[in-house]
DNA sequence: TTCCAGCACC
DNA sequence: GGTGCTGGAA
């Protein structure tokens, strides 16, 4: 295959197709690198339509690098809240901080000087070079995998080493070096909008007479991935310790899901267990004290991208007024208290 | 209810 | 190579 003959006409097709399908995306009105990063980690696995309001809370919160890097980590949190990726947001906040104090708030100008931030690796280096400083660096997110895949028929798996470096070389192949950030949005705007994961309209689609996938009819065998592993299953039995209107909290810490968000006293097993035996459990008893009052438990199941959780929420009305180890928290004070989608989707339903 | 899409770090 | 989330489509 010669990839440099094919180049042009494809540049040419995919801009024909953008100036017509476009989307008008809030963060496309600014060359600002801080907006432009902003919307881009936010963006990782991450869906536009989701990821939108998300922004706008962000860059009016947080209007600019010294704002963000000013506030505390929890307000970044609960601003994130329900995102998902966690460490997103953690590093968001600690690449803030880094380069107000030691870059003078600054963002670097080159591919490498980017890599370097914690939390951006080579796709979102790819994309704040190209489109906030108009470098030649091509972007290669799931959706453009999924355009060359299909394009030139490549079964080999995204993810393995031979994929990667084959997909980069094409992509840097068919880029087009004066218009990399017209030329970027405009491939993953074709992946996201036109050549769609499942059941694309190849019909009207206007790479169809050179596209391997549709005219050898495998459309739908590529592109290939690695067989996930299996799902760990874990069961949490949180207890739901309430004192009059306020319940009690902890942070979540240690190399786990949810660093840094708070939760209610938890018992985790690898097996589920019965009320009865947590209840006996001496921590437990430490928790509840003599006298309590248990309530009708809630059950939850939570999927997480390698876990699946089995949440029971057992809410306890207790009559200590602390709890060693937890922070008393009242409701006006969880409207500040970042958590995690689980635990906020069981607050809900109360 | 299940499946699936979407990057970075250790 | 394993791990971290969520929401919408199927």
């Amino acid at each position: 295959m010669n990839s440099k003959s094919v180049a042009l006409p494809f540049r040419t097709t995919l801009l024909n197709w953008y100036e017509t399908h476009q989307r008008n995306l809030p963060w496309r009105q600014t060359r600002d690198p801080y907006a432009i990063w902003l919307s881009e980690i936010i963006l990782q696995q991450t869906r536009v339509e989701q990821g939108q309001g998300y922004y706008h809370r962000f860059i009016t919160t947080f209007p600019d690098v010294q704002t963000l890097a000013a506030a505390p980590l929890q307000e970044v949190l609960k601003c994130w809240q329900g995102l998902g990726y966690y460490s997103r947001a953690r590093n968001l906040h600690a690449t803030a901080k880094a380069l107000v104090n030691d870059h003078q708030g600054r963002f670097p100008e080159t591919y490498e000087g980017l890599l370097t931030l914690k939390g951006v690796g080579s796709y979102t280096a790819a994309a704040i070079a190209s489109i906030a400083y108009r470098q030649p660096h091509a972007v290669l997110d799931g959706n453009v995998f999924r355009v060359l895949a299909r394009l030139f028929l490549i079964d080999t798996p995204i993810h393995s080493t031979a994929g990667k470096k084959q997909f980069a070389a094409l992509a840097d192949t068919l880029l087009d070096p004066h218009h990399p950030d017209t030329y970027n949005q405009a491939i993953m705007d074709f992946g996201a909008l036109q050549c769609v994961p499942s059941k694309p309209d190849c019909a009207r689609c206007p790479m169809k007479e050179r596209c391997l996938a549709h005219n050898r009819d495998a459309v739908a065998l590529v592109p290939v991935r690695k067989a996930e592993t299996a799902k760990r299953v874990r069961y949490f039995y949180y207890f739901v310790c309430r004192q009059g209107n306020d319940l009690f909290l902890r942070e979540r810490t240690g190399k786990d899901v949810w660093q840094h968000l708070w939760e209610f006293p938890l018992v985790e097993t690898e097996q589920p267990c019965t009320l009865e035996s947590l209840l006996s459990s001496p921590e437990v008893m430490a928790w509840l004290g003599d006298s309590f009052t248990l309530h009708t438990p809630v059950s939850l199941k939570h999927t997480l991208s390698h876990q699946l959780i089995h949440a029971l929420f057992i809410p306890v009305d207790i009559v200590a007024t602390t709890l060693p180890g937890f922070t008393r928290v009242s409701p006006s004070a969880m409207e500040t208290t970042p958590v995690s989608r689980l635990i906020d989707l069981y607050l809900s339903k109360l």
